[in-house]
DNA sequence: CACTTGACCTGTCCGC
DNA sequence: TGCGGACAGGTCAAGT
């Protein structure tokens, strides 16, 4: 679930509330959530303070005094869940958190600084994972070396995109969308809010989008990602920020997850599919289905 | 080579 | 009520 938006909006968090902390101990409750743990554990993270937080596609990287970065990918039920040691979180306080007391029985890793504040490494479905690794050599690992570009950086353009989508061109464009190759960030939420936005049905072919279709589905794509950071990112489900509390997008969405509601823009009810192995949702009336080719 | 599908996991929901 | 199965969705490996 967590897509760009989500991502960086718990980088924001973590930049406000992580650097110039020192990590105290590391705690690993579940080792597979941390495979290159704890070899380098003691050296390298213990004693190392928090110099930045940053993001590259769906990956958040924690760097470190001692040039190593924690890299991170939440996948689909990650959680990075910041406490200090002095806040209470019952009911009604004003930094009440949407889950409840912390490690829970999803906990992966705990971080634990000097003052005895936390972070929380949290994952239902133990996709996810952290892993130690010299800072100047992050952009060595594989993902890093294939995935495409930042679609918020001001230099990509709608004419970018389409350069890169049609390396895929006999692809249907609900799976380029998603290619992290093609470019990085996009999701299944991201994806069905963006062609909805540019009235292309997701099984249309990148080989049959024209110019316009390319530009009008590059300035929805920036729109909702925009959008959905301005609003914290969307909690379907798992998904919480740094606090632990949720984003607001969902309120905002025009199709995800509105299966048999009307419209925003025409009225009609809103259809679920399956595209690229994905739950797909769908206005029939302002997303006309392909014509078959023969 | 280009493209699609299944595996990795756990929890929830739906139908019988 | 209990139980099996579908589903959730990011990425990589395996299959066509």
């Amino acid at each position: 679930m967590p897509e760009l938006p989500e991502v960086e909006t718990v980088r924001i968090g973590l930049k406000r509330l992580l650097p110039k902390r020192q990590i105290a101990a590391v705690d690993f409750d579940w080792p597979k959530s941390f495979p290159n743990a704890p070899a380098d554990t003691e050296q390298f993270v213990i004693g190392a303070s928090i110099t930045d937080v940053k993001r590259r596609a769906k990956v958040l990287l924690i760097e470190l005094s001692t040039n190593f970065s924690l890299v991170i990918h939440l996948k689909m039920t990650g959680q990075l869940v910041f406490r200090s040691c002095q806040e209470a979180f019952g009911a009604g306080h004003p930094n009440e958190s949407l889950i409840g007391a912390l490690p829970d029985k999803s906990t992966r890793v705990t971080l634990t600084f000097e003052d005895d504040s936390k972070l929380f490494f949290n994952d239902q479905r133990k996709f996810g994972w952290v892993r130690l690794i010299p800072t100047p050599e992050v952009m060595n690992l594989d993902f890093f070396k294939k995935v495409g570009p930042e679609p918020l950086s001001a230099d990509f353009t709608w004419h970018i995109m389409k350069e890169r989508m049609l390396r895929r061109k006999n692809s249907n464009v609900k799976a380029v969308l998603l290619d992290q190759t093609v470019l990085a960030g996009v999701g299944n939420i991201y994806a069905d809010e963006s062609l909805w936005g540019a009235k292309i049905h997701p099984t249309t072919l990148v080989n049959d989008l024209n110019d316009n279709q390319f530009h009008k589905l590059y300035d929805e794509l920036i729109f909702v990602l925009r959008l959905a950071i301005e609003k914290g990112g969307s909690t379907d489900k798992n998904y919480v920020n740094a606090e632990g509390k949720k984003g607001s997008y969902m309120d905002f969405a025009r199709v995800f997850r509105r299966e048999n509601l009307a419209c925003p823009r025409c009225g009609t009810i809103v259809e679920k599919s399956r595209v690229a192995g994905r739950g797909t949702h769908t206005c029939p009336t302002c997303q006309e289905l392909p014509r078959e080719r023969l």
